[in-house]
DNA sequence: AATTATAGTAAACATTTGTTCACTGTCAAG
DNA sequence: CTTGACAGTGAACAAATGTTTACTATAATT
């Protein structure tokens, strides 16, 4: 099976974060001649799993891609192989690397949405935010991540926790958004 | 500022998951001699954005990864540049990746763990979980997302709902897990 | 038994690659 | 005003690249 090659050039790309020479490929696969690399690359190229564009060799996003199964209670066959999409996270989550951040959230001040201490949010930096949005935002000088709101005549803005804990957050001074957040990313254990 | 530089060359590596060579360089950096290029290449090299290992151009992890901001409480410069960590979300989520698939989470059972409907967890297959673990399981042939348990003698194990509203399921005939819960994904908007 | 596709070897080659060297203009520091 | 560092040009070049062509052995199909 060319199943395992394919997973030998997953793995060195994991590892150096390019695609191998041709020459580099003799080793990986197991060939002595380059033109066994190039029949191989060609069909993975015709498979959809590599690309090559002007003579220049690439991944395709199929390539690191991982398979999304979807609703499980759709019924029996889930891992089957029609209905599979594939998608890399980073795509999923990011739009645009140059204005995103991480943050590692603390406190439990937002466990109401389902972000929890100790949770990753994914940031966009922007001064503006929309009614609802969870904003990263300095309130009279203190940061914090918390809910942008509007009072009902949208002429104050202030914050809000989703934790009936805590107050909401009017500003005495001013309040300033830094970014809003696109996603909320958890690992277990 | 080379920094416009150093994002263009994200962008075509966004765009095209490959470094450009050098000639083409030339046309993304607005260039007209290759030494030119080497210089700044060999720049970022230096600085750790890049590597070359014998000769290969290759982005390094930092070239990809986001800011992982800490503690937003710690204080004020949260923004400075020395508690700065780098990830990238894949890698930061996913160990092995010829063995984990994504699943699209329906319904409301488990809540309770911070995992609601559209949500996308992180799945690695494999045949046995601990106790606590979210598992993908077949229980009594139909598939099902939840929490494995075992009885207090640990002789029965059994699948549990992280909301009241379900009771927890015993097999009438077998259990079986197809995957442990590693993470959990959710795009917000 | 003959035919054909498949998977690989081996050598040859034009093109492109990354690197090096010598040089130029600009700007800040002594 | 000179000096040295910096940012870039332009040309030259050995080494490596991807591709092509011709050929072989094995297995599958007719």
């Amino acid at each position: 099976m060319s199943t395992e090659r394919l997973n030998s050039l997953k793995k060195f790309f994991k590892k150096y974060r390019r695609l191998p020479s041709y020459s580099e490929m003799l080793g990986i696969f197991g060939f002595s001649s380059k033109n066994a690399v190039f029949k191989l690359i060609n069909k993975w190229v015709s498979d959809g799993l590599l690309t090559k564009i002007d003579g220049k060799l690439a991944p395709s996003s199929r390539f690191f891609a991982l398979p999304l199964l979807g609703n499980i209670k759709a019924g029996y066959p889930i891992l089957a192989e029609e209905n599979k999409q594939y998608l890399t996270i980073d795509d999923y989550l990011i739009n645009d690397p140059t204005s995103t951040f991480l943050l590692k959230v603390s406190g439990d001040s937002l466990i109401g949405v389902g972000i929890f201490d100790g949770d990753i949010v994914v940031i966009e930096s922007k001064k503006q935010a929309n009614i609802g949005d969870i904003v990263l935002a300095q309130i009279d000088r203190e940061w914090t991540l918390k809910i942008f709101k509007k009072d009902r005549m949208k002429r104050i803005s202030y914050l809000e926790a989703a934790n009936p804990k805590y107050p909401a957050f009017y500003p005495r001074e001013d309040l300033q958004i830094f970014g809003v957040v696109k996603a909320v990313v958890r690992k277990l254990n």
